[in-house]
DNA sequence: ATTTACTGGTGCAACGGTGCACTCAACCTA
DNA sequence: TAGGTTGAGTGCACCGTTGCACCAGTAAAT
């Protein structure tokens, strides 16, 4: 079975249209129109917009090797957090031009790695990776080879090399906010809830939570942790129900919180929602902070305690970073680390 | 400034450490091992793995006019219910060997027009177009040069042209559930929120809303509808925000609604949002039933009853169906019609 | 002994666009 | 008038794959 043809106005229809030859179109799209006349260019422009031309991107991806597409792998865009992202960042890359190819890793190493993989076979040199695992020893290979890569949601870490930007709120302040706001309530049993123990930014807000314990004068080794049953990888959809999980567990122990600190939001709306299984009041009986500011928190019932990530700045800076190191005007970005902000709702009140 | 070659291996390469010609490798890697001895067969399979070949998707693009790229258009990927279909549609796809590019329409339909366009010049032929407006008009000349379309969330239209796949939830049955359930429950001042009044799907939720309230001897004339201050086109993100001002609006009108049908389940927590602005309770003081049943349908407070999408059966059946007609196993696939289903929360309660 | 059929390959011309290297005419310059 | 320079535009090889058309060698059929 042949296919129809549907490839639609080549170069050398537009350049008979005009009466030049494809090379003079071709400077004329390639930022080469000091290369002619401007009768020459009128005419080709015209042969342009009348016939509908569009470059056919696969054979200009064949011949130059560029391609305006960027990756983004995120662990799962069913997560608003990671949905907005996505958002800020199709919206940069398409101010300038670039589309984004997007993939759910749902936080499992090897489909991230099988996806960067594929991105790079696709000719795609600029990832965005939203995978804060601690190594990624898993992707160096191509970046060595080439691959331009803006790890999103993951500070820099010891041993990465120098042509890795990361981009990530401050987490282990972030975490600071969380906690200090609790303690400045009159909470003293508080609990750390998260998923999967591994990831850099579970670690860095695990961090904050006992420095801000240890400032208070409380021994960060009473602290209450949980993390999660297993060391499996999860996805970001099932992190609600861990936090449900979390709050039977919790309150099932001998020593009950008074106060949650959460990995993120859609955890904190998850150990929310346990909270009322339990017949509990959230804000009064428990505290309830998140991580993120997702758009729920605010619509939330009672509205979540959360600390801040400025998302859309993040994604515009994001993008830039690449598209700088793609164009080849940077060949060295610089990571960002940024500073977050405690926004405080009704999930939280005095401890009682 | 010349860039780095960074195309990695050729087919070339292969043949040559196979010890045979392109063409053999290339018989072998499009379904043609047939043609060759197990023995040659297996040498070219290792020169494979040991280069760690693997094609240049532009070059066989170019080549053959297929791409293993599908589009998605959403309205916003911010929402989680288009990141929620998103997740589920690449989970299909990706178990096929393609690859979803992700757009976010923003509901703006020049905006829709735009990616549908850039997507055919990328030489994708397939999309999945969660666009929702009565008319494709916009897309219609793509249609039939060869483009595959599956209108996800929109009912088939009259006019529609055969070619033209929709897939959707029965949305009249779905409102007529929601309404009914209120009714059961001894309401009659029962008010309609949704955002833009062009979209089908709310002409269709409106219509089972007024067919219920009938059945059951009320006059949908006098039934409260807001939709919103503009016909402007309005991103999925504000459609809580929405929710939350339709509230304010019809506590402040002299008809208080004792419940309310919600557009969409993100509309839903908008509104209870509002409800309890006001210092009212859901469920007691209002009902509000939404549409969708996306994850934090059940995580809110009070859990919202909603009309539940079967959304990953639908995402597979989209990705199906394009797939058939893209392959070409099937030149005109059939529209979908689910039945969706009446998930009873908390955010109902008695008539007071 | 010639024809026919099959087996296991290979040769080659595209696909559409790019940009370097080139030409050719017109215009200086000494 | 020979030599140089500039301006405007063209020729062509190449990017990596594909699959039709072909071919050489062997085996079976006539």
């Amino acid at each position: 079975m042949w296919r129809k043809r549907v490839s639609g106005v080549t170069i050398y229809q537009v350049a008979q249209a005009a009466g030049v030859s494809p090379s003079t179109v071709s400077n004329l799209l390639n930022g080469r129109p000091g290369r002619m006349l401007p009768q020459t260019r009128k005419r080709v422009e015209e042969a342009i917009t009348q016939l509908g031309y569009r470059p056919n991107r696969a054979a200009r991806q064949l011949r130059t090797g560029r391609i305006q597409v960027i990756g983004l792998v995120v662990p799962s865009v069913a997560n608003p957090f990671w949905g907005t992202f996505a958002r800020h960042l199709e919206g940069a890359a398409l101010a300038e031009g670039y589309h984004v190819l997007l993939c759910n890793s749902e936080r499992d190493p090897a489909r991230e790695r099988q996806y960067v993989e594929e991105l790079w076979s696709d000719g795609i040199r600029g990832i965005v990776l939203c995978s804060s695992l601690p190594s990624l020893e898993h992707i160096m290979p191509l970046v060595h080879q080439g691959l331009s890569l803006v790890a999103f949601d993951r500070t820099a870490q010891a041993g990465d090399p120098p042509s890795l930007v990361n981009i990530s709120v401050d987490n282990v302040i972030g975490s600071q906010l969380a906690t200090r706001h609790l303690l400045e309530l009159g909470h003293e049993r508080i609990a750390f809830v998260s998923g999967s123990v591994r990831s850099v930014n579970r670690r860095e807000r695990y961090r904050g939570f006992t420095d801000a314990l240890s400032d208070a004068g409380l021994d960060p080794q009473q602290a209450i942790v949980w993390s999660g049953a297993s060391e499996e990888p999860y996805g970001d959809l099932d992190v609600a129900g861990l936090g449900r999980t979390a709050v039977r567990d919790l309150l099932a122990g001998d020593r009950r919180p008074t106060a949650i600190v959460a990995i993120n939001d859609m955890c904190a709306l998850g150990i929310s929602a346990g909270i009322r299984d339990a017949g509990l009041e959230v804000g009064r009986d428990i505290s309830v902070v998140g991580f993120d500011d997702i758009v729920l928190a605010d619509l939330a019932s009672p509205a979540l305690t959360t600390v801040r990530q400025p998302l859309a700045d993040m994604a515009a800076e994001a993008f830039a970073q690449l598209r700088e190191r793609l164009t080849g005007d940077a060949p060295v970005g610089h990571s960002m680390l940024v500073r977050p902000e405690l926004v405080v709702r009704a999930s939280t009140g005095p401890a009682r």
